[in-house]
DNA sequence: ATAAAAATTTACCAAAAGGTAAAAATTGAT
DNA sequence: ATCAATTTTTACCTTTTGGTAAATTTTTAT
């Protein structure tokens, strides 16, 4: 009774499964509509649950978003750290952080989907987020490639802006994929498709950067 | 009476006038929510007037929403030909298309949000359109990038997700105004960020590019 | 077996939303 | 000035939505 942590009843078992199922059906719904177009009803739907139960769970929408955002925000910042390895090439480290990012758009479509709508919706939720955890890491981040524009290791290019850049260009192949398969002919884009962008786009930034091989 | 296009009377012009008042407003509530987070009595208040009256001019959501699509793709079409002049080197061409897509971040960032709601959710209204209209232009566009690669113009490169990169590079400072605000420490873009952000975006793809500068 | 706890369903509800219908007010043409 | 056309307002109506409250069912601990 007392120990709560490791309690693997039924119970317990079936609410994480359920609560799971929940998230991935709201990140489903919230990457479709935002949070203003979508609603508990159809999220229940696809969790395939009443709503009523959804509300057990999530008692209500705006907690459910947000953990869906938190949800998405914990993997990215537990991915995207730029300063990690030390002692790498700037193109290594590059390469890595492209690669990574773009695989964030793969196996997370939905999550960017639902990050996108907020951004461009005005952050309501996440502008204090961006502030006090972004912002602190993006501006290590340009001081290291500022450090490496003085070393002479890659060619002189806006920092800020190279970020920019790269977000949105990885970013996209989850949030504009429709529009991609569109234009490439294709139902969904497949691994071929993600493994073609991630060389198109790192051999761009490479390329931008001039990085320089020999450390 | 018969004389139905050139009546320039008080009504006609104050409906013009207020047309364009409603699908600006439109524009907002539309980019801030998408279509169904958006509600016709949040944009006649913007438009400062009744919801009742807005329906008189614009029927229903969905027509609303379609002409300020329309109107956005509009003024694209128009602006993002990538063809149009021949005679000229690709690097001129492609500085010319950076520039022209940034401008419309920079002037309609309403529009692009609501574009880009649309297309994250999976382009419901716009589908049709990307399949009629744009992808013969990209299919045109691709070619004759890779007819500056076969000709050495330009270092090869994936020419598909060349436009990927392009259009999410500009893209971005519309729909992600937000995020960038917050990172680069300001209330809003200005003039100036706007100015940087296209030297950097240039100045990246023509490097990646690798555009001879000898025609 | 049984009482307590957890999960699910049933019954509602007030507010918001998209829209219809028609009355009232304003403007235009003669 | 007056009648027709246009614009605006007023009154409603139905559906959807987020959420409360309580009854019912299922599971767990003893």
């Amino acid at each position: 009774m007392l120990d709560k942590k490791e309690k693997r009843t039924k119970q317990s078992v079936n609410r994480e499964v359920l609560e799971s199922r929940i998230l991935r059906a709201a990140e489903i719904v919230f990457a479709s509509k935002g949070f203003s177009g979508s609603s508990m009803e159809r999220i229940a739907e696809i969790a395939k649950i009443s709503k009523q139960n959804l509300i057990y769970y999530f008692p209500n929408k705006d907690l459910l978003y947000r953990r869906v955002l938190k949800e998405m925000l914990d993997i990215w910042i537990e991915k995207l750290s730029f300063l990690e390895v030390q002692g790498e090439t700037p193109e290594v480290i590059i390469r890595r952080y492209v690669s990574e990012k773009m695989a964030l758009s793969r196996l997370y479509p939905n999550g960017s989907k639902v990050f996108a709508h907020e951004i461009i919706s005005g952050a309501p939720v996440l502008k204090e987020y961006l502030i006090s955890h972004l912002k602190p890491q993006f501006d290590r981040d340009v001081i290291l490639v500022k450090s490496w524009i003085n070393k002479g290791l890659i060619d002189c290019i806006d920092p800020e802006h190279l970020f920019f850049t790269i977000w949105a260009a990885t970013q996209t192949y989850a949030d504009f994929s429709v529009q991609m398969e569109v234009l490439l002919g294709k139902n969904a884009l497949e691994e071929a498709d993600f493994q073609r962008a991630e060389d198109a786009v790192t051999e761009f930034v490479v390329r931008a950067l001039g990085a320089k091989k020999n450390n």
